[in-house]
RNA sequence: UGGGGAUUGGUGUAAUCGGUAGCACGACGGAUUCUGAUUCCGUUAGUCGGGGUUCAAGUCCCUGAUCCCCAGCCA
């Protein structure tokens, strides 16, 4: 009885090399970390990071459960705020993300760094520097030539101690000394020519307060943090590369004190998500908060992760989409649309349906199509409609059809082509789960603009009939009784696919889309007055769209566009 | 010859010891459909270049090209 799996889902090369480790004894299991800096907001290229080191905790977890860290790596004062831990945490634990109990700070090892540091002084791996920035600079030589060695390289291990301990209780200025490690000024290797390990700052920090004046720089904290909690596997991305025989050295000189045990992290790089029509770093989206080039951190246009909450993304579609890009060490940029693809294919399983009219154009029930009169109540008939076509288990609700509807602009040719399958003069549509409509007349203002069309019902269609399909179903929201609420309409915050790519004497600023907010004021069937904060809705034939959490307010629904529906029709439309 | 990394259809990726270049998205065509949605079917197109080894090369060897990262007391 062979039991020969079947070849699945291929593994990506971080989980081959872990399958190595385990393989060849190096690990005995995998205990993943997230460590962001909390100097801004997480964006869709951190879900990625997240997903990938979540993803592995749990695929190797043990009987206890995935091992994952969230560790804030906090060694800048400078430029970190709690203000950023607390959207982090809360993002990393919307994503699906869970951290436990085991939620740490690269400043909860200070005093351990610190320690660990003077040892690496005694044993004469690392010295203090009395060069400036600027001098540090100068004497690292370049990309092709070597530097040269500081003239502060050989104090004795003594006045190291003494100055090191001195730095620490605060008798130097800012800049004024460093910890440097000893290495090798000549390697090809830049990060390796003695680079700083500590700095001094008088910055209080916001955990650890005005205790430190002196922080460990992010090389020299990290891969110590990562050992400290037991990590297997430290994965970054791909401009860390460059820094994995420095955290090796380091790991290597602390084994050799015997300050670590025998296993230890492996750091493995992965390319960084990039995503057309949108920046991803840091300091530029930050940039278009601070210039106002957007709402706020959560506008829905932004590719963090509390923009896309707020547009309407789902946890759920966001780790399908890191899920289907694959992991590796190619540089790439991933199409938009798969984005907008991974909330498609989630929303379309979920979310209920409804009308709603955009650009509203009056059709008015003149009467039925044999030619007898409309009943005498407003109401012509109560329709129910399903809330989703492919889920009848959702329920259903209804909506009156009255004499006047609004329908789409967009849903009415005066000269129509024949694929047009809408509303045109003398022709039939039907209205979706009411029946056929047949227009009749087409009344205009003085400028020539329609402004109303006139309409027989035709009550035998309610049901589909033999002999009596028609092409093209619209939508439409009944005047009376219909709900009007802001609808904004979001498109991609760049107008190109690669915003970074700016004309002379340009910056990314360049290629901003000017329309990618579009504010209307739309018709909605009765029953979204109740929609609530946080829903999610199809407008049948239009898009997904969320209840604003913020903007909304009770029985007033403020929507926001998450994405359009495939439209092919659009594409005829536009040849 | 500064060091490090990468290169497979339009895009993102897979191919274990050298053995049929596979999957997904897109695009295009068609079927179904009370959403021009969804769903289903089909078509399309690829190993960076040049040599070499081999019965057989995306994979091994030689050589060239292109792209990305590195000279913060940022991470």
């Amino acid at each position: 009885m062979s039991t020969e799996e079947t070849p699945t889902a291929s593994r990506h090369f971080i989980q081959q090399q872990i399958d190595a480790d385990l393989a060849a004894g190096r690990v005995k299991h995998v205990h993943t970390r997230f460590p962001p800096e909390p100097n801004g907001y997480l964006h869709i290229g951190h879900a990625k990071s997240i997903c990938l080191n979540f993803g592995l905790a749990k695929e190797y977890a043990g009987p206890e459960g995935p091992r994952f860290n969230l560790r804030f790596d906090d060694t800048n004062p400078a430029r970190e705020e709690q203000e950023y831990v607390d959207a982090i945490m809360d993002d990393v634990r919307w994503l699906g993300a869970d951290w436990e109990s085991r939620l740490y700070h690269a400043s909860d090892y200070f005093e351990t760094h610190y320690g660990w540091a003077v040892e690496l002084i005694k044993a004469g791996h690392a010295y203090v520097c009395d060069q400036t920035a600027e001098q540090v600079r100068e004497t690292r030589g370049t990309l092709t030539e070597a530097g040269t060695p500081s003239p502060y390289r050989g104090r004795s291990v003594e006045e190291n101690l003494d100055l090191f301990k001195r730095m620490r209780g605060g008798e130097f200025a800012d800049g004024a000394k460093t910890l440097r490690a000893k290495i090798d000024m000549s390697a090809a290797n830049v990060n390796l020519r003695d680079p700083v390990m500590y700095r001094i700052k008088h910055t209080s920090h916001q955990r650890t307060g005005d205790a430190w004046c002196l922080y460990p720089a992010y090389d020299w904290a990290h891969g110590q943090g990562d050992a400290m909690e037991g990590i297997t596997h430290s994965i970054c991305t791909l401009e860390f590369e460059n820094h994995r025989p420095l955290y090796d050295w380091y790991l290597d000189r602390l084994q050799a004190l015997k300050l670590l045990p025998g296993e230890r992290p492996r750091q493995i790089e992965f390319a960084r998500l990039n995503l057309t029509y949108t920046v991803m770093s840091k300091r530029k989206l930050l940039q278009l908060v601070q210039e106002k080039h957007v709402a706020g951190w959560d506008d829905p246009r932004m590719p963090t992760l509390r923009g896309l909450r707020r547009r309407g993304y789902t946890a759920e579609s966001i780790r399908a989409f890191c899920e289907r890009i694959g992991v590796t060490k190619q540089n790439s940029t991933i199409d938009m649309l798969w984005l907008e693809d991974a909330v498609r294919d989630h929303l379309n399983e979920t979310a209920p349906r409804r009308m709603a009219v955009l650009r509203p154009l009056k059709l008015v029930l003149t009467g039925y199509a044999d030619g007898s009169a409309l009943p005498p109540s407003d109401s012509v008939k109560v329709c129910k409609l399903d809330n989703h076509p492919q889920h009848p288990e959702l329920g259903s609700r209804s909506v009156p059809l009255t004499r006047e509807l609004w329908i789409e602009q967009d849903d009415f040719m005066e000269d129509a082509p024949k694929q047009f399958f809408r509303l045109k003069p003398g022709g039939a549509v039907r209205l979706r789960g009411a029946g056929m409509a047949i227009c009749q007349e087409v009344i205009k203002d003085a400028t020539g603009e329609v402004v109303e069309l006139r309409c027989v019902f035709d009550p035998d269609t309610t049901a589909l009939v033999e002999g009596k399909k028609v092409k093209g179903t619209i939508h439409w929201v009944p005047v009376e009784g219909s709900v009007e609420a802001e609808v904004r309409l979001y498109d991609h915050l760049f107008g190109v696919e690669e915003p970074d790519r700016a004309p002379e004497g340009e910056t990314f600023l360049h290629n901003l889309n000017k329309h990618s907010l579009e504010r209307l004021t739309a018709k909605l069937e009765p029953d979204l007055a109740t929609a609530c904060a946080g829903e999610s809705y199809q407008f049948e034939r239009i898009g997904y769209f969320f209840v604003d959490p913020i903007d909304s307010r009770a029985g007033a629904p403020c929507f926001n566009r998450t994405v359009t529906l495939r439209d092919t029709w659009g594409k005829v439309a536009d040849k």
